[in-house]
RNA sequence: CGGGAAGUAGCGCAGGCCGGUAGCGCACCUGGUUUGGGACCAGGGGGUCGCAGGUUCGAAUCCUGUCUUCCCGACCA
């Protein structure tokens, strides 16, 4: 296997590419646009989900699990929804195999037939407001307020690994409220839990706003999203949070009654992440010599190498060193790894590490113990610095913590320097074409325009931010008037 | 489904024009020396050259067909 990674610069999409395999994040599968997730990549997942879960318990919400399967009918109940998404399901139309009678293999034995076929959950609203409709009958069961954490499938013409595969896991909440204003505020709210995970822990700055009517979701009223700037100057996605009205409840028929006994449809919200973090956050701070993980995040924060020594005294000194630090370290609740494997040099180990993210490294050999110091490196910068072993358990604990601004610190920067305003079309297209990143600019909010935009530039509205600065202007495209800039930009 | 490219060892590739013992790098196995930025020496294992036909004394190589994969579009978290 080549060990080399194709430089960021060069082709960002091999670059990226590189980086998840070598990195054992995943690997492509037998099954087509279906990836493999490997132990780093799922230990990376579980971090992030161990975060989001307890995130959402402490906003009052509880896990639930609903099926795999949706009946067809279910997904013909809601207008919308079905036109989003019947281009991309997956259809289970028979429950049996059988030999095949002409010889060879199996085949499917069509007396096994359903009489209604079931489709694989390309998200759950239909199943899961079928349920509710059980589940609810008086205000007093209201709010409603359930987390799934589980897999869909979404038949993608193309697929990238993490970004776009045709399963993927994630988490989706669904929501039932008695009032309109509550389903927003809790809309709004889930948006800010996702907006405060990526920034805090992904270390990974976002836009918070709310979609344009073209990029909502399929049956909500409004969606809002977080927005992420990748290291190429595309956006992505990062997460959204959707506004779903009455329109799930009318298409199940989930009424309440009120304190004053009136009968009415309940308000929904709908909200999920997925795997796709994962791209994001590899998208955001890696580089060219692999995987740059935020601490908080990171399954191993810290390695520690050791400098093998034929002198057993020294090495023994090394051992014990290590052993001493590692309990310190684990005692304050950072991981950390001892490899004092000897069938690889430490040349190839830091090679190894650094394409895997770890965020410290520690190298201990018995030239430092002499001098009682240990060389200690970091994955952000690349610095490497010899540090004094009194003390040294302290100085990692707040490297890691230095590490984790920093991540945030340079994301946002790069955010800050490929964010631009445009005020004429020629501009727009320059900007895009020349530096990419996020455009702030006019538009006349038709749905129109925003699909020329799409067809002459690829650009897309990300977003109108939440709290935008109102400033009369004209729209780039028309010249018609508008009170407000939104945020355009190619994206993922 | 349109437009490109490629299928040869686990991975990455050369060979192909000009048909004649199937090669290289990495990885793997054994033994030894090593260990401060992807070690070195010696030895070893592994391939019906995508598949099916054809031409030929002889095909990885030429011809025909076919399948698959990847990249670029349409779709999208």
């Amino acid at each position: 296997m080549s060990k080399e990674i194709t430089s960021r610069k060069d082709d960002y999409a091999q670059w990226y590419n590189d980086i998840v395999l070598k990195a054992g994040l995943a690997d492509y599968s037998a099954v087509k646009g279906c990836m493999v997730i490997k132990p780093l990549g799922y230990a990376l997942w579980e971090n992030m989900r161990d975060v989001l879960d307890r995130m959402f318990k402490e906003t009052g919400h509880q896990n639930a699990y609903f099926p795999l399967f949706i009946p067809k009918s279910f997904m013909s109940k809601e207008a919308a929804h079905v036109d989003g998404f019947a281009k991309e399901c997956a259809v289970v139309t028979h429950y049996r195999l059988k030999n095949d009678p002409n010889g060879g293999g199996v085949i499917v034995d069509p007396e096994a037939k359903l009489e209604e076929e079931l489709i694989v959950r390309p998200t759950s609203e239909t199943i899961i407001w079928n349920t509710y409709k059980d589940w609810i009958q008086s205000y007093r069961d209201l709010p409603l307020l359930i987390n799934q954490w589980a897999n869909v499938v979404r038949w993608e013409m193309r697929t990238r690994l993490f970004l776009r595969t045709t399963e993927f896991l994630w988490q989706e909440g669904h929501t039932a409220h008695a009032t309109r204003d509550e389903a927003i505020e809790e809309t709004r709210k889930m948006l800010e839990v996702y907006a405060t995970f990526a920034e805090q822990y992904m270390a990974v700055p976002v836009v918070r706003g709310v979609k344009s009517a073209n990029e909502r979701f399929a049956g909500a009223e409004d969606t809002y999203c977080i927005e992420a700037l990748m290291q190429d100057g595309k956006a992505l996605q990062a997460g959204t949070s959707h506004f779903l009205g009455q329109n799930f409840a009318k298409a199940f028929d989930v009424t309440f009654r009120d304190k004053e006994n009136n009968l009415d449809h309940v308000w929904a919200t709908s909200w999920g992440v997925s795997t796709r973090l994962i791209g994001a956050l590899i998208m955001s701070h890696s580089d060219d010599k692999g995987l740059v993980l935020p601490p908080k995040l990171a399954p191993m924060q810290v390695v520690i190498v050791p400098i093998f020594s034929k002198d057993a005294a020294a090495q023994a000194k090394i051992n014990d060193t290590a052993a001493a630090l590692m309990k310190t370290l684990r005692a304050n609740g950072v991981s950390v790894k001892y490899d004092n494997d000897d069938t690889t040099r430490p040349g190839w180990k830091f090679a190894e590490y650094e394409m895997k993210g770890v965020p410290v490294r520690i190298a201990l050999g018995a030239r430092d113990l002499e001098n009682n110091v240990a060389e200690v490196a970091r994955r952000d910068t690349g610095e490497k610095a010899s540090v004094s072993l009194d003390g040294l358990g302290e100085h990692v604990i707040g490297l890691l913590s230095e590490i984790q601004d920093n991540l945030y610190n340079r994301a946002l920067t790069f955010r800050t320097e490929n964010t631009r305003k445009a005020d004429s079309w020629d501009e727009f297209v320059k900007i895009l074409d020349e530096q990419a990143g996020f455009v702030s600019a006019h538009w006349d909010g038709t749905g129109e325009t925003e699909e020329k935009i799409k067809e002459l530039t690829k650009a897309t509205i990300r977003c109108i931010p939440l709290n935008n600065e109102q400033e009369a202007g004209a729209c780039i495209l028309t010249g018609k008037p508008s009170a407000q800039r939104v945020l355009f930009a190619r994206a993922y």
